[in-house]
DNA sequence: GCCGTTTTCGGCCCGACTGTTTTCAGTCG
């Protein structure tokens, strides 16, 4: 079946041939509104066809509805294929490459007979290279140049970044930014400030009143390789990392409104302004404008902002442009968890050295106390690995958890003598893999010493989707299993999320007071932020855990805050917010 | 083609920047 990315993908090439054949903008716009509202659903198209309820999806009216009905149950569209037809299958081939949109890639398509899409763009760039477009009305040699370098660029295409990889780089420019004298402040905009998982591109806002006096200082950053392009507002530059930053200028009156705008998200904008269209205002980076007479209401801050819209502050980490606007209306944007909350981190490894099933810690219960202590917690759990399982015999592994867990009171005694007061409570736990059949990695016996234990997939992760949900529930339904680590296994840019029935796992962690982990390690953050949100409005408790294996790792537990955060979770969502006494109950 | 506590008809988010022109088209976010 098509993915939601799929679909997106065909109906905004649609979308692109109402608008090259027949300049109808307004259905151009109405099938880019149906794809953003695909790309950014939160289950498949499919299952919601399944259900009968594509027409539910924004933008998705009775026509394109019934147009995907066919694409489902015939795996094609007639219509969306008649349409494609209409104009050389080139053209779709160019569309993406940066600078290159549907006028442009129909134009080109069309005169040079461009007919697949696979070889559209090395077609175009050996036309370039035997000089064919020189002459063309409305191609001069920038724009030629230009295209031939997006061309190449996307021969190389980088995947997004992760967050952990964007926030760094984008700190650094800030402090050299706000160290410039006639500059009040700076702060990162669009995905770093929503704190997305991954990043696209990194955007940075720099808040003063004189600008022409400010951007020489800006552009003389030693990181800077060159200055991709730079307007009054709005300047473009590569960093020597190969880095691509957008530096956005405000003054001081209007911060309120640029931080909003570049914020976004796009949709939560669209959103936004139709929302204020209904109070004859109109929206944009430099103000609030009245379209009655036309006076422009500036905010300092975002508070303000939303406030001359009757609308409560929005965090950033809302902004995606789904319900957060129906929801401030009502007054009902929730007080999101924060990283003050979090009273102790569940999942953490230890440098016990025993054969385990994975990976060791590198630090000991000691050092791991005296992080907690200064990060302010009250309780860690520690999971390490399981024993191995098949080399073992269960008196060899009850010996093994034996010596370990004296060792981890020991510690703490010796750690204990070094402080005087706030004794940490600890935790015995394990993590324990979850076997291909659903069956867990630890025996019955060995199973009953532990506290509490998280179960987590580390092994065939290519199974169907019936099966891994099988499997998950299986190894849920011990008692001992109060938590499910990194449920979907992902890693981000290497490995894809498990197939599996969020939804009915989701039911069965409610019916059955089951955890689901907001693992913060940057390359999993998982659960995702749309699961996190799936599993709170039913109702299910997520636990935040840094998945650390150094104590250097800890503090990355305020990654899992923002991923909790963007899936709309309060701290009554997290379990780790809540005292020793009640965390217990919750791990029963 | 979609949508509606102004509307089932008549609207549909808003502006910056580049390049090619000389007032605008195309692309991007």
């Amino acid at each position: 079946m098509p993915t939601n990315q799929e679909i997106a993908t065909t109906l905004r090439r649609v979308a692109a041939v109402f608008e090259v054949i027949d300049s109808d903008f307004f259905r151009t716009r109405a099938y880019q509104n149906a794809a953003n509202a695909i790309e950014n659903l939160t289950i498949s198209a499919y299952d919601l066809f399944e259900q009968k309820k594509l027409t539910e999806i924004p933008g998705v009216g009775p026509n394109i509805a019934n147009h995907l009905d066919e694409l489902f149950v015939k795996g094609k569209s007639s219509h969306f294929e008649r349409e494609m037809k209409r104009v050389p299958a080139g053209m779709f081939g160019l569309l993406g490459v940066r600078g290159i949109g549907p006028k442009i890639a129909y134009r080109l398509s069309k005169k040079f007979h461009l007919r697949f899409e696979k070889t559209a763009k090395n077609d175009l760039l050996k036309l370039i290279k035997e000089n064919k477009l020189t002459g063309m009305e409305g191609f001069g040699d920038k724009l030629i140049a230009k295209l031939k370098t997006s061309i190449d660029n996307q021969f190389n295409k980088k995947v997004r970044m992760l967050q952990s990889e964007a926030y760094p780089i984008a700190d650094k420019l800030i402090s050299y930014l706000k160290a410039i004298p006639l500059v009040k402040t700076a702060q990162p905009l669009g995905s770093i400030r929503r704190r997305l998982s991954t990043v696209g591109d990194i955007d940075i806002a720099i808040c003063t009143n004189s600008p022409s006096n400010v951007m020489p200082e800006v552009l003389k950053y030693p990181e800077i390789s060159k200055v991709i392009s730079q307007g009054e507002a709005v300047t473009r530059i590569k960093l020597k990392s190969g880095h691509e930053v957008d530096l956005k200028i405000g003054r001081v009156r209007q911060w309120g409104s640029l931080l909003q705008h570049y914020t976004g998200s796009k949709l939560h904008n669209i959103s936004l302004r139709t929302f204020a269209a209904t109070k004859s205002l109109s929206l944009s980076e430099h103000g609030i404008k009245n379209v009655k007479n036309n006076k422009i209401y500036l905010a300092k801050d975002e508070k303000e902002f939303y406030k001359k819209l009757n609308l409560p502050y929005i965090p950033p980490e809302l902004r995606e442009g789904e319900e957060e606007i129906e929801w401030a209306k009502e007054n009902h944007i929730p007080n999101l968890v924060e990283i003050s909350d979090i009273k102790g981190d569940l999942h953490l490894h230890t440098s016990f050295d025993f054969p385990t099933s994975h990976d060791l810690g590198v630090s000991s219960v000691r050092e791991m106390l005296k992080t907690a202590h200064q990060l302010g917690y009250q309780y860690l759990g520690l999971s390490d690995h399981n024993p191995k399982f098949n080399d073992l015999s269960v008196s060899q592994k009850k010996k093994i958890l034996d010596k370990r867990k004296l060792w981890i009171r020991s510690e703490k005694q010796e750690y204990e003598k070094t402080v005087k007061s706030n004794k940490i409570k600890i935790l015995i736990g394990l993590e324990i893999d979850i076997r291909k059949d659903g069956e867990l990695a630890l025996q019955e016996e060995l199973l009953k010493d532990l506290d509490y234990a998280i179960v987590s997939i580390h092994s065939s992760f290519d199974l169907s989707k019936d099966e891994n949900t099988t499997r998950i529930i299986k190894a849920l339904s011990h008692p001992k299993a109060s938590i499910l680590g990194h449920p979907t296994g992902r890693l981000i840019n290497q490995r894809d999320s498990i197939k599996a029935d969020w939804l009915r796992i989701i039911d069965f962690c409610k019916a059955q007071g089951k955890i689901l982990e907001v693992n913060a390690s940057p390359q999993r953050l998982d659960l995702p932020d749309d699961l996190v949100k799936l599993a709170i409005r039913s109702g299910v408790k997520i636990c935040i855990n840094s998945d650390s294996h150094d104590v250097n790792q800890m503090a990355n537990l305020l990654s899992g805050v923002y991923v909790a955060r963007r899936g709309w979770a309060t701290k009554n969502n997290v379990v780790n917010t809540f005292s020793f006494t009640d965390l217990l109950k919750m791990l029963k």
